[in-house]
DNA sequence: AAAAACGTCAACCGTTTGGTTGAATATGGC
DNA sequence: GCCATATTCAACCAAACGGTTGACGTTTTT
């Protein structure tokens, strides 16, 4: 399955989506708190918010009327290995890089 | 200008790239010994090379008919940074972050 | 009971993405 | 000079993306 990196990063690969990621580092939030400072509609965010969570990147939780977002960082642990197999090559683990390739990579 | 992060991230969302990277960590390449194992034709493998290498994660440099493809960890680094702060927080550095906010941040 | 607040859904729209094919442009070998 | 090799370019296509608006369902407040 190639899909968990795949989405991980196509929902980094957003500004606004990096943006709610570190707001949230601060403090959960809720929803129309999360919107509150960016120019655009509740509904944007709302669906910003929806690919963050299917990317494990936050995980929401509805209490009362409003739901809860909260930072999950274990979704960006994989993508962190995988990015230091390259980034500090030198210090790769070299183990955890071929059990990456096994489950992983399947070139065609 | 947030164009860096957007565009490492959205180039390493597609397993094709992924893959690609995975074989030049290995040794250069000529593109078209890069396209060789995937079913795709080799203009669509042209195609992604050149994200990579706009991106910054490779570079070309053709030599006679020839055009060899180069990885460029460096671009890794700043990205890896990035998911560091999140990932590992407890081990986060404060001052790179801070300093890695003021140019890449700007909430709207 | 009515109104306000919170959030999502559905339909739409323009742009980008990932692929195709066929022609074009070097460069190298005979 | 001619043909094969290596790579890109241009035009096209379907699907996905990032945004909008308006209607809708819940929960809270008054």
């Amino acid at each position: 399955m190639s899909a968990p990196l795949d989405t991980v990063f196509a929902a980094l690969a957003d500004p606004t989506r990096r943006t709610i990621l570190m707001m949230l580092l601060e403090d959960d939030m809720a929803v129309t708190d999360v919107a509150e400072p960016f120019e655009m509609s509740l509904a944007a965010i709302s669906k910003h918010l929806g690919i963050l969570t299917r990317a494990g990147l936050i995980s929401q939780e509805k209490r009362g009327r409003v739901k809860w977002c909260k930072l999950e960082p274990d979704a960006l642990r994989a993508a962190s290995v995988w990015m230091q197999s390259f980034g500090q090559f030198d210090q790769i683990d070299l183990d955890a890089f071929e059990r990456f390739l096994e489950g992983e990579l399947r070139p065609d």
